[in-house]
DNA sequence: GTCTATATCCAGATAGAC
DNA sequence: GTCTATCTGGATATAGAC
């Protein structure tokens, strides 16, 4: 066997370097859109020539899949922050709340995760299952307030993505769209509730 | 004065040149997506070297900026066209399915048109005038079924674009998230009938 | 009105020296 | 691990001949 070292500092400075590179693709892509991004000027943001990145990542779509798979992760992260509310509709809330700063604080990350606009872009089946991942504590969520079918899913998540996808567009940085999040939710659960009702 | 012919042979020649170049812009982009887009790639679309298209458009962007006036054109035509349903909610019906499917017929003019995603390119004045025609007559159908708020206009264009949003990013070609938009549209109508008696 | 020629610049990617 | 050098191909746009 190999591993007689517990820590490979090699690898360490390595991945110290991807993250490097990594952040910096991510400073170009708020500043310019996520099209603008090119190896050329993220060799130059990390003070490299851009060939040398071809060490760290393959292509350039490696670069946009590792970020991918990186916001994706952060997002999942910040939805299963703290402790969980004993109601799941105050859980619910809290969710969407968390999900609509996620997306209007930086739209080039939305742009990448949830709308299909770069060209030739497609995530590798890891990155893609970190994305699923996050749909399913979605769906969890909205099972424990008793919404457990597909559409319930469908509804929720258009709800939510409308209210971000409308403030991106027409209103950056403001909050014409997303401050009827609260009022939109609720007026679903009742919704639902009522359907319920006449069973 | 020079108004002595009725008909301008050349003027109508080179209005058909420009009606040719855009639907094969709007073929292309329909193929590749809206970025993908190139006055060299249209041109050979069109038969001609890449330069003879300057005689047409000053730029790319004059291009992208066609495209917007004539999309929205062409919903507004759609949004106006039939008559005028008596009842207010059905018009409301009406007009979101007429929305819907003028969007998910055609991904990348959604994307021209909603998505702010094109690097550099913002339409003119007059082209965004047509838009706002278009958020004209919504305002207008909203305000004839007693939706007379902002407030219900930026949830109503949240609620039909959130769905076609999904669609097209998750289901592209399916059903699975506009096939709920009367529900949708329905419990929006009622949740804001039950605000009115509350008042 | 279309062409050739050209300017300028940028892209992603590979080979091989050090 | 980073560099130089290079390949290949693309882009938008302008000048001027025909």
């Amino acid at each position: 066997m190999s591993g007689v070292l517990v820590r490979d500092r090699r690898a360490e400075r390595r991945q110290a370097t991807i993250d490097e590179i990594l952040a910096a693709a991510w400073d170009l892509v708020r500043e310019e859109g996520v099209a603008a991004l090119s190896v050329r000027g993220l060799g130059a943001r990390v003070g490299m020539r851009a060939q040398s990145l071809y060490v760290y990542f393959p292509s350039k779509h490696a670069i946009y899949d590792a970020m991918f798979a990186q916001a994706n992760t952060e997002l999942l992260g910040r939805l299963q922050d703290g402790p969980e509310p004993g109601d799941p509709i105050t859980s619910l809330h809290r969710r969407a709340r968390v999900f609509v700063e996620f997306c209007t604080e930086d739209p080039a990350r939305y742009q990448l995760l949830f709308q299909r606009t770069i060209p030739g872009f497609e995530p590798s089946e890891e990155s893609y299952a970190i994305a699923r991942q996050v749909l399913d504590t979605t769906r969890q969520a909205l099972g424990r307030a008793g919404l457990t079918d597909d559409a319930h899913l469908e509804v929720w998540t258009a709800l939510t993505s409308g209210l971000v996808s409308q403030q991106l567009a027409n209103d950056p940085g403001g909050t014409r769209f997303v401050r009827h999040l609260d009022e939109v939710i609720d007026m679903y659960l009742s919704h639902i509730k009522r359907q319920g009702r006449r069973k």
